[in-house]
DNA sequence: TAATTCCGA
DNA sequence: TTGCTTCGGAATTAG
């Protein structure tokens, strides 16, 4: 069952920035006759009155704006899509789960120990003002950074600390397994619900740039990156006896919207060669063949590939690599020699959001930026980072809600019992039998690809596995 | 509630 | 001159 209207989808496509959803506020804003606050009957009654009067001028400035297909044939479809998915929720190993709760349970308590004997007495690790104490104070190590009220032991921080006292690296393992105990484990297990299942909120008017939020618990940041992290995903399983998980997601899918918007030649020649990337920025930037690129080299070019999306100045690269302001700035500036196409597109979203007061994605979603015309200097940098960075960032979620509407009205008309889980910005997370694979798929990856038509192909890599940890590629 | 820290795309 | 990478959610401390 699909609604027709919601008010809080609307209000947030006209203003994605918005923090304030109550029909009162709405009414507000839109001229309404005032509406009444409060639990009591009249009061509900009145609301829900105004909020059929808010239709009519939500639709019309929805219209005004050119926001009305996005709504009409994205939003309001979505809406839906992702109701089913909270439904359905995603199974998890509650057995599994505690067991890894206590090994790390046990690890935390040896290396807490370690520490409080080098340091002599105890006091409160998670404490980051009693840790300054500690490391700076007791210690005597050297400030490497200050936050608003201290010196910093971000995890930045105690790197470089640890290169000349070995205890800081236990500290920092500390961290991880206190943050994997907290959030992941303890974070999940009460949330597992009678049916085995954990059922995630997937916001859809929280993220400025129109992407989804999951919320509650969050399912869009369970760790990957480091393996000891990674081990929670084992916990993430199929709900039914013989089924897989199946998930899609796109390559590089930022850049090539980049390469998109931008029309830069040598970056839409690399995504239609299909070259890595980064390889291919290397070998641009640094003037040599894509064979000799070595690993240093990818690291620095993927570097400015991201910073780039983010519209990261040579300040920030310098400090992002390690390197010196001057030899960043060298960097960029071979950069941009290379893919001019790319600073001109920057240039340009800048200048729109000072002219239009807003920068929009390919779809016609629009982001306000008030603060581009700021007169401080750090605010205003901000903004045009944002003016550089949503249009990019919202475009690939445009062309992933476009999908998803496009594969759940595939998959319920197939008769297939596959079924969709999660979203994770660029990837789709299904559960399904493992006979429905090739014909998943296809649909899947087929509609992931042909979301809609941009200047160099979409990529999209498939994966299954017996959980959400063993996911091997997958080719039918 | 603010601040700090850290997990993901 | 300035400042230093976007978008989120969650746990914890401290007031
Ligand atoms: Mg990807």
């Amino acid at each position: 069952p699909e609604p027709a209207f919601d008010g809080a989808i609307a209000a947030y496509l006209l203003n994605p920035g918005r923090t304030v959803y109550r029909i009162e506020d709405l009414a507000r804003e839109f001229g309404l006759p005032e509406v009444p606050e409060g639990e009591t009957p009249g009061a509900v009654a009145g609301r829900a009155g105004a909020l059929l009067a808010l239709r009519p001028a939500l639709e019309s400035a929805l219209r005004e704006a050119g926001l009305w297909s996005l709504f009409a044939e994205i939003e309001m479809p979505l809406v839906g899509i992702l109701a089913r998915m909270e439904a359905t929720g995603i199974a998890v190993q509650r057995e599994a789960l505690e067991e890894m709760g206590r090994e790390l349970e046990e690890r935390i308590l040896a290396v807490q120990q370690e520490i409080f004997q080098r340091v002599g007495y105890t006091f409160n690790l998670n404490s980051p003002k009693q840790l300054a104490d500690v490391l700076f104070g007791k210690m005597g190590l050297p400030v490497i950074k200050r936050t608003k009220t201290g010196p910093s032991t971000d995890a930045e921080v105690l790197e470089e600390l640890a290169l000349q006292e070995p205890l800081v690296e236990r500290i920092l393992d500390y961290r991880t397994l206190v943050k994997l105990k907290g959030t992941y484990v303890d974070g999940l297990a009460p949330l597992i619900e009678a049916d085995g299942r954990i059922h995630t909120t997937f916001n859809q008017t929280v993220a400025a740039t129109g992407r989804l939020s999951s919320a509650d618990p969050n399912l869009q940041n369970i760790p990957i990156r480091i393996e000891e992290g990674r081990r929670i995903r084992k916990v993430f399983i199929p709900g039914e006896p013989g089924w897989v998980l199946f998930a899609a997601d796109y390559s590089q899918i930022e850049l090539r919207v980049v390469a998109h918007f931008s029309g830069d030649e040598a970056l839409l020649d690399a995504f239609r060669q299909d070259q890595d990337i980064h390889t291919r920025t290397a070998a641009e930037v640094f003037g040599v063949p894509m064979e000799e690129v070595t690993p240093e080299m990818r690291r620095r070019a993927k570097a400015v590939n991201f910073g780039l999306i983010y519209g990261q100045s040579d300040y920030g690269l310098a400090r992002a690599l390690g390197i010196g302001r001057g030899e960043a700035k060298e960097f960029i500036q071979r950069y941009f020699d290379r893919y001019p196409g790319v600073k001109a597109y920057m240039e340009q979203k800048v200048q729109e959001a000072r002219e239009k007061g807003y920068v929009t994605t390919l779809l016609g979603r629009r982001r306000f930026l008030p603060e581009i015309h700021a007169r401080t200097f750090a605010v205003r940098q901000n903004a045009e980072r944002a003016a550089i960075n949503t249009p990019i960032q919202g475009t690939a979620a445009d062309l992933m809600k476009k999908a998803m509407v496009a594969i759940c009205r595939r998959l319920d008309a197939s008769g297939l019992r596959a079924r969709l889980l999660l979203q994770v910005h660029d990837e789709l997370v299904f559960e399904a039998p493992p006979e429905e694979l090739p014909a998943l798929y296809e649909l899947v990856v087929g509609e992931m690809e042909r979301a809609l038509t941009l200047r160099v192909p979409l990529k999209v890599e498939a994966k299954v596995g017996r959980n959400w940890y063993e996911m091997e590629p997958y080719t039918p």
